[in-house]
DNA sequence: GGCTTATGCCTCGTTCTCTTAGGTATGATA
DNA sequence: TATCATACCTAAGAGAACGAGGCATAAGCC
């Protein structure tokens, strides 16, 4: 991460997070991501289409073109069987990285 | 974060945090991460010791040849103020980020 | 009609960090 | 004597994010 927004690597698991439930297109995707932070969490689009792409290389996301409700034409992502297995794997990964992390962060003198 | 080990981004996190009670050499800050995070975070030398001299280049860490306890020869490492004022930001950005993270994949369905 | 904004997709060049894999040197231990 | 732990370092390559650009369509406004 070299400017102000997200740590490299969590990308991936809070596309697959927001994929779990619904399929959704890239687009909506970033803004989902926006708006339930509270702007806190910001993803650029050169980082994000990208994000998708491999995702859907590795054979986590399937990805299929459609309408959006305003007929907008749109490519929307869901899950694969793999992507469920590989968001379980890394919400436990994440857990334990940032406990970890926040652990020494709070430490002695903190 | 291509491997298995870190998020990156927040190495240097650590190294600021670690440095902020006592001045420390490079191989003492590996040890000590691994140590005091039961083995979950790992951090490789190859990470390690360029993390420290951009530290140090970016004039938040200070560096000083020494001696270890057992009469080694070690650089050890100390926060300077502005390394103190990028610890007191970097940690409430990882506070905030963590916490919005956390927050999207404790979320419903997760 | 014409303009701007929002939506929706994409890629490219640059920068940054991590991984892997080496290297050097010294002290302790078997 | 040989090997391991300590202690430092670098370079090549991969991977991801940033910033900036581009394309196209729909909606809203004057």
């Amino acid at each position: 991460m070299s400017g102000s927004d997200l740590f490299t690597g969590t990308l991936d698991i809070l596309i697959l997070k927001i994929l779990k439930t619904d399929a959704r297109h890239g687009y909506a995707i970033g803004r989902w991501i926006r708006e339930n932070s509270n702007g806190v969490l910001n993803v650029e689009e050169g980082a994000l289409y990208p994000a998708l792409h491999r995702l859907e290389r590795r054979g986590l996301l399937e990805a299929e073109w459609g309408r959006t409700d305003t007929g907008r034409r749109a490519k929307f992502y869901s899950l694969t069987k793999g992507g469920q297995r590989a968001l379980e794997a890394e919400s436990v990964r994440w857990s334990e990285y940032s406990g970890a992390v926040s652990a020494i962060l709070s430490g002695p003198q903190g």
